[in-house]
Order: structure tokens, then sequence, then C-alpha cells
DNA sequence: ACATGCTTTGAAATCGATTACATTCACGCA
DNA sequence: TGCGTGAATGTAATCGATTTCAAAGCATGT
């Protein structure tokens, strides 16, 4: 049988005050006497009371919890950052729900009756793909600005965002690459409609065109970050003619590195020997892999931290103030075994 | 500014109803006369009321959430099991919380207070290590009863659990070695207090036993999971002489093969060339490692599913019931590089 | 002595649903 | 006609906190 809950009117009684003094001794102390606060306190611990969150939530108007909309939860680089936001919210007062963006209809457009049903009070989303007729549906609920996003962001709106210094990283990658000797860049890329991918792939195209570099239709594959792109990339590599085969990929992400060093490997092309692979990232298994890779390190549990204490701002602000707030957080190269220089042969 | 939300006082008005039919429609529709129920459906849609969860989960004396606790978020071993789980609850109105212990006082002792508090109505723990004092004040509570475990267990509580068939997969992974050839294999294990490490562990004792292998005691090396840890048990096979040092490889989880395996071939040890490995878990990238990973796999979704299943249920049936079952899922071996007949030399 | 203002406290309204209990009504049967 | 029965609905209590408003207590200044 449950314990029957003792609620603030035990504590009340407990203490001889009113109900109204127990919940001051608790919310705003400094309006308290010393004995009264002292008796209630030493109620509260005699009786072992606990705030029952629902009543609480019901009378403040707001729901105690926010979401976290991940793309896919199996990929780890998510779940650092995850990490990072419950960092974020464990002295808040806010429980952290999280959501993997797969077991949802593709437009997303159910999630605003996580708002309206009051189980959540903001939302950050890791996931850039909301729908425009999502992000429609939050504007006119008046929810839209208790969004946040890391890492990938919404297109044309302004939420407020934390996000890595993408161009930076994929310049740093195509550098590294032709400061070894490497003339001969390809990239694989993210999904067609991500963010990520545009902003990456645009950023080698301005560094390529920096350095001179020839460039190949071909040498631009679409993957999906997933270990599998990677291994179908391998696949396309594997079979170009000799001559016109890269010398260097630059992966949007570790995974599809992975996967594309395990198809090269498979398919008799070694890397670094014949291949030089940069990855995104810098997931942990990264520099355990074989052989190990050669990434752009970002900050997973800073830009957790970063993304939760702005949605906590944006929630205490009310309405206005982050809206269009854009934190970058710093990248860099993690030189590794997966790249090496040009060797002629 | 936020939206003025319409409540069930709102419907009953528009409906020409009291709040009691309004409610009734939603939640027991058979009750109401057809002319009163397509009333108050019109007035809802008219209105776009939606339930207040926070005065459902008051007035219902429940919290309309569940927690979910996991060892180490970053294990991408556990993100598929979430899947599972928050799969399992897609369709109840339950939520979904995550908490990753790691981010916890050692005891978890302040676990109790979420059910106190009222933010939870159950929990499914991944994590076998609660304390007893934990689960002793959960206990005493009266809330041990909601809670349910998956893939680890609490030692001495019979607390309903879902499981994988750990023995089975020890003695699979050693038979599978066996039938290679090999005959000096040794057992890089989980962290000393973990359930699983003590299950596998037995197995492959007992296996071993069975199979009439010899045994070194340093051909057990303690580790805890860890991509790191079964690099550090390179480091020790690689210091053996050759005589000593173990033909195979059996590891606790996929993340210390694959750090193993790391390790190994850094130090001029071929794999599977000179020694086999073989994992457990079969995470994702196990099958694009180089060598791609031999080990065992979980059905990790399936997990998820049957625990969030199992305790769906307990919290409908009360109390009673659940308590003390055990529901063990199969595992299977598979063969892939990491993995190859003992050659002589 | 009395007006003034500040601190401290309590009574009661409130958040938005669910549900126990009461009431009304129609129907069947003696 | 009158009564019992069951279906349909409404009234109001309830869940457990927070907060508004009012009042009481007390010190200060004139």
């Amino acid at each position: 049988m449950t314990q029957k809950t003792t609620t603030i009117q035990d504590v009340a009684r407990a203490a001889g005050v009113s109900t109204a003094t127990v919940s001051r001794a608790l919310s705003n102390p400094k309006l308290l006497s010393d004995r009264a606060r002292d008796a209630v306190l030493e109620a509260i611990r005699e009786t072992g009371y606990r705030v029952n969150q629902s009543a609480r939530n019901l009378r403040k108007q707001r729901a105690g919890a926010i979401l976290v909309l991940v793309p896919n939860l199996g990929n780890p680089f998510f779940s650092q950052i995850l990490s990072g936001i419950s960092e974020g919210f464990a002295d808040s007062d806010y429980s952290v729900l999280i959501m993997d963006t797969n077991h949802l209809p593709a437009d997303h457009d159910g999630l605003v009756d996580y708002f309206l049903d009051s189980r959540i009070d903001g939302m950050i989303s890791l996931d850039g793909s909301l729908s425009d007729a999502a992000m429609d549906r939050f504007e006119a609920m008046g929810v839209a600005n208790r969004i946040v996003c890391a890492c990938e962001w919404v297109g044309q709106r302004d939420l407020p965002s934390v996000r890595s210094d993408n161009a930076k990283g994929a310049e740093l990658a195509i550098r590294h690459l032709y400061a070894l000797g490497h003339r001969k860049i390809a990239h694989v890329t993210g999904p067609a409609d991500n963010v990520l991918t545009h902003v990456r792939k645009d950023a080698v195209g301005q560094v390529r065109e920096a350095l001179g570099l020839k460039m190949r239709p071909e040498w631009i594959i679409r993957g999906d970050f997933s270990l599998e792109a990677g291994h179908d990339a391998a696949r396309r590599f594997a079979a170009m003619e000799e001559e016109q085969r890269p010398t260097a990929v630059f992966c949007a992400s570790d995974e599809s590195a992975m996967g594309l060093i395990s198809g090269l490997l498979a398919a008799g092309i070694d890397v670094p020997g014949d291949i030089s692979v940069v990855g995104f990232d810098d997931i942990e298994v990264a520099q355990y892999f074989v052989p190990s890779l050669t990434t752009i390190r970002q900050e997973r549990t800073q830009i957790g931290l970063a993304a939760s204490k702005l949605l906590l701002k944006t929630l205490a602000d009310g309405a206005k103030g982050t809206r269009g707030t854009v934190e970058i957080i710093d990248v860099a190269l993690k030189a590794r075994g997966s790249s090496a220089p040009l060797t002629q042969r």
C-alpha cells in the first residue's frame, strides 16, 4: 500500500501555523519571522513532508518539465549532449523529457500538443528539421519562444540556438588535408534537408576555391551521417578509376567516416595509405577506431549545458529576450591515424 | 503572450452541459447519451480544448511520468533500449524521464524523492547498482513495487526484471572460440560490483571447466565495460610472455572489446591473427569496426519494449503481481572478423 | 493618545480537472 | 395510480499547493 501522503495541511497543523506560512517558509523564507520559519522547518523534518509537484504545477500554471527532441538516440553523438542538458537542469525544478523524433510522425505536428496539454514548459530541439507547418503552429499557439535549438537549427526562423562553428570545422578539415599534400579531396555529406549538411558543404566549397583545389561532381557524395552511408560511399570510391579517385575524404560525421573506412579497407583500399579520412564530431570511439580517426571535435557537453542555460533564461524572461540569440561553440581539429601525408606512387 | 487556455468550463458552456458531462465524454463516453456526447465533442473541436495534464494528475493522484535510470547515457548500448522504452510508452499517457546515474550521488538516495514529490509514478532501472540503503527507502516508502529492472538487476531483491540470457551469451562466446581451436581463453570483465560481471564471469568459469580448459588468474582482467578499460587490458596482454599469453579474449562488452583490439593492434599483436576477440552487446558500430567484431547480440529494442510493458502492467495492477517476474530475452552469436581459427606458429 | 506604516500572519480563493452523491426522468409492472 | 429501477445528468467536494487580500501587531513620530 502506498504511504498516505503528508500534505501542507499536516505540516501547518504540526507547526501550529497556517498553510500560507508553510508555503512561504519554502518559497520565500525571508518573509517570515525566525520563530515561524524554524517551527515550520522543524515540522517538515518531523513529518517528512515533500511538496507535491502536481499540485504546485497546477497552481503555478506550469508543467515543470522540458522536452529534448533528438533526431536519433542511437547515435552516441547525441548522448553526451543529453548529458550536458541533464546537468544543466539538475538543480532547476524542471524534469527532462527525451523524445526520439524517429518515433514521431514526420511533420512533428503533434509536438505542439505537449505544450497545450501542459506537459512541458519548453523544448530543446537537436533536430533542425522541424517542418514549417509545425513551426507555424508553435507560433500560432504562442509557444515558439519557448524553444531553443542546439547543434542543428531551424532554417528561416530566428529561434535561439547553440551550435558548433561548423564552417570553421569544415575549413580545418580541408586545410589539414591540404597541408598533408592532398589536392583531390572528396566530401561525404549529411542528408539533403539538413542545415548542417549545407553549412559544412558550403564551407568545403569555399575553402576549396580559396585553395584553388580542383573539383569533380562525383567527389560530393550524399550521405546521412550514418555508418551505413559511409560504407555505401566506400563502394562508390572503390568503383572509380585510380586516376579520378580522391586521395582524401572529409566526412560530415564520425559515424560515416568509420563506415567509409570500414568499406575502403574491405575493398583493399588502405587508410590512410591510399586515402586519408577526416570525420566530424569526435565521438568517444573515434580515438579507438583502427586506424584512429582524425576528426573535428565538437564540445558536446558544453553545447548541452549552454542550451539548457539558454532555455532556462528564455523561460525565466518570458517571451522577450533570447529570440535571435546564436551562441557559437568553438571546434578543434584532432589529428590522428586516419589521415597522413600524400604518398606518390 | 501565451494563449489564454480554454478549460473544461469553457467546453461545458459551449456545449450547454456540465463539466462532469464533458469529463465523462472524454474518459467514459458510453455513460452519455448520443446527443450529449456529440455536443461535447463538437464543442471540444470548436474551442480547441485540450486536457490540462497537471490538473488531471493532481486529481487522479498520479504524476503521469516514469523515470528511466541509465548508468551511462554515452554508451550507445543504452540508447536503443531507451528507444524501445519510449516506443512502449508512446501511446500510454505517461511521459518518459531519463536520468544518467553518473550525475547522481553514488547512493542514489535522492531518487526516492522523485516518487515522493509526485514527479513519477514508476521507474525502469537499467542500473543494477542501486544501493541497499536506497532500496530500503524505496521499500519503506512503499514505492519499491513500482520499479522494474532491465538489463541489469538488483542483487537480493525480487524486483521484476527483463534481461538477456547472459549465461548463455558467455557460453556461446567461449564455445565459439573453443570450436575455432582456442584453448587459452582470457576474459575482460565488467566492474567489480556489477551483476552482469558476476553472471558472465561465472558462466565463463563453468564452460571453461566443462571444456577442461586451463586457466591462469592473469587471464581474468577486471574492466568496466569502457573503451578505455579494454585498451588498458591490451597493455597487460602485450606485457605477457608469448607462452602465457592467451590466444583469445572474451570481453564483457563491445566497447571494451574495441578498446582491446585497438590496443593490441597498436602493440603489434594482430587480431584475429594472434588473438581472437569476442565482445558482448552487438552495438551498431561493431560490424563496421576493423576487424568487424564477433559478438553476442542483445535484442535491445525488445528488452526496452518488454520492460515498458512490464512497468505498465505493474502500475495498472497496483502493488501485487509482477514482483518476482523475470523475463529472459534470447541472445545470439554474431561471428565476424575479429575471431578466427587458432593458427600454429 | 493617535495616525502612520511596516512586518507578520491567516482565511479563503484559485489553478483545472475528476468523481461521489444527488437528482431527474422515463419506463415497466403490480 | 403509484412505486421501483436504471439511465442520464448536474452539483459540489476534492486533489494539494500558491497567493491575494485583509487584519493584527507593533514601533515610530507628533
